[in-house]
RNA sequence: GGCGCAUUGGUGUAGUUGGUUAACACGCUGCCCUCUCAAGGCAGAGAUCACGAGUUCGAGUCUCGUAUGCGCUACCA
């Protein structure tokens, strides 16, 4: 039998790390094996889903590349055929209607009403199968739903017996029904419940193997006890460790805001390629001591064997620029942009310089030597697609600021400099070709005849034409910015104005 | 409260059927390279393998207990 997977978040927020790694791993399970990847939107939560999370979760995936076989299915679209499903198990004798009055639980407290109700159940030695209404006699629970008294619906889960399955993660795994409350299907209201709703759009969709977090590897009992009541064959399992926060708390919205969010990272300059890398990373390895793995060589040696059962920690701290997000996934990215082929680049830093009105169309057509070249030089230092538009921008721009200590330390430390700078200018001029290595024994000749070291002018030159104090081989750079550019900077005399005169030293 | 799962350096992970100095990547430190910063090369710091007992000639690897963390326990998903 064909292999058929899904992803099936709820669109109750934006496509969190946990959840795109399931996604991921759900996918590169479908391609390794040759069998077909599904999306499902559960969206039963009328009240927290939203068409926008949906979108978000949509994007995500496409930025990721996981791209998803057959028709999207809403699972709110079923609701209908779920809500008949249980009421026929009813007739079936597999559930009963419970006509107790809904209880009003705010969310707040929720786990503290479960714990609560769970120490007052155990105290008065009840059991899960107490419910008065689920010996109720046939006909009369016909005749009060006739007189339209409200009811739930819930599962008759046996008294005796257990349920089994064996996680392709977590091996074995078993729990006597003891432990299984009856659950309900369908809510008074006539809304049907999770537990329902996963298992029937499942079975509908043909999924065999179930891969999802390990959040549910308890659930999964419950489930089966509903698959069983439908008489469906129950699908393989196979559940993740979560990812948590650094503080090991589990991934929120709430608490972590927007950089546990996938489109965080699309918005910040993260190349698809590496994110998924790095995402592969978490809750798995292959074997060997390679790391950096392309999308082949990923869907080539996943397998459910080499997930972990540990969870793993993501590690970000938004009030620290450089380390915002974790380290190794900084580090991937940085190492994508350096290595990867630069046609696949390109396009990226393309949409980067376009968003912030850096982009000229010549680049593409008479200057597409000159801007792969740039892109090319550039890259090397680089850890997000954000460093074109921002460390890049004297490249593709006049307009760019002076960092204020590289002038401090490259340019104003040595008075002589504002008069060998312009001098440097006028010899470069007349460089012919501008290439780097002209350039060098230009300045080279120049910084002798000075009498200063070569250093000096090289270190001065940098912050001159890209006003930072770092960046690629100064000679490369000239070359790149082209003499007409270089010689118009080394000549300006913006530095001084900017921080010297403001100081009163000039 | 009950049930389940996990626990190897700061983080992500290797550790074959128990067998010498616990491996790799990121991060960190130093050196080399050098026009700066990266990259690269080299070297190094950092783990009594959560803790306690047991089995064994020998345990990160097996058993039990404890602790901690996480998850589930809902007419949420």
């Amino acid at each position: 039998m064909p292999i058929r997977v899904r992803f099936a978040p709820s669109p109750t927020g934006y496509l969190h790390i946990g959840a795109a790694r399931s996604a991921l791993f759900n996918w590169l399970y479908a391609r390794h094996v040759g069998g077909k990847f599904l999306l499902r939107i559960e969206d039963t939560d009328i009240q927290r889903s939203t068409e926008e999370s949906t979108r978000s979760i949509l994007e995500g995936l496409e930025w990721l590349g996981l791209n998803y076989d057959e028709e999207l299915v809403f699972q709110s679209d079923n609701a209908e055929k779920h809500r008949r499903a249980a009421l026929s198990l009813i007739e079936a004798g597999k559930a009963y209607r419970d006509f107790t009055p809904k209880e009003e639980r705010a969310d707040a407290n929720v786990k503290q009403g479960i714990a609560e109700r769970a120490r007052a159940q155990a105290a008065e030695g009840q059991d899960q199968r107490g419910n008065p209404y689920r010996e109720l006699d046939m006909e009369e629970s016909n005749r009060r739903a006739a007189a339209g008294e409200p009811f739930a619906v819930r599962l008759k889960v046996p008294h005796e017996g257990k349920t089994h399955f064996t996680d392709a993660v977590y091996g074995e795994q078993e729990r006597t029904h003891a432990e299984i409350e009856d659950l309900v299907l369908l809510r008074s209201d006539g809304h049907p419940l999770y537990n329902l709703s996963v298992v029937m759009d499942d079975i509908e969709m043909g999924i065999t193997d179930v891969i999802r977090g390990q959040d549910h590897l308890t659930n999964t009992h419950k489930q089966i006890l509903i698959y069983e009541a439908l008489g469906a064959r129950v699908p393989r399992f196979a559940h993740l460790p979560l990812i948590l926060a650094p503080n090991k708390g589990k991934l929120s919205k709430r608490k972590h805001g927007e950089v546990v969010s996938l489109t965080t990272y699309r918005d910040r300059g993260f190349v698809p390629a590496a994110f998924r890398n790095f995402l592969a990373l978490l809750g798995w390895s292959a074997e060997g001591e390679q790391e950096i793995m392309s999308l082949d060589e990923l869907i080539e040696r996943f397998s459910l064997e080499g997930v972990h059962r540990s969870n793993a920690i993501f590690n970000f701290n938004e009030s620290d620029p450089r380390h915002w997000t974790d380290d190794k996934a900084l580090w991937m990215n940085a190492e994508y942009i350096r290595t990867m082929p630069l046609e696949e680049l390109l396009p990226m830093v393309k949409a980067e310089l376009r968003a912030n009105k850096l982009w000229r169309e010549e680049y593409e057509d008479d200057e597409s030597a000159w801007f792969e070249r740039a892109v090319d030089l550039i890259r090397q230092r680089f850890f997000t697609l954000k460093d074109f538009s921002a460390q890049g921008r004297p490249y593709f721009s006049e307009d760019f600021d002076f960092d204020e200590a590289a002038v401090r330390k490259n340019v104003l430390k040595e008075p002589r400099l504002k008069e060998l700078l312009p001098a440097l200018a006028g010899r470069l001029e007349g460089v012919e070709p501008f290439t780097a290595q002209a350039s060098e024994a230009a300045l080279r000749a120049f910084a002798e005849e000075s009498e200063v070291k070569a250093g000096l002018l090289i270190n001065a030159s940098r912050t001159m034409l890209t006003g930072q104090a770092v960046g690629p081989s100064m000679f490369e750079v000239f070359e790149v910015i082209g003499r007409e550019r270089s010689v118009r900077r080394l000549r300006s005399q913006q530095p001084w104005f900017e921080f010297a005169e403001r100081d009163g030293k000039v």
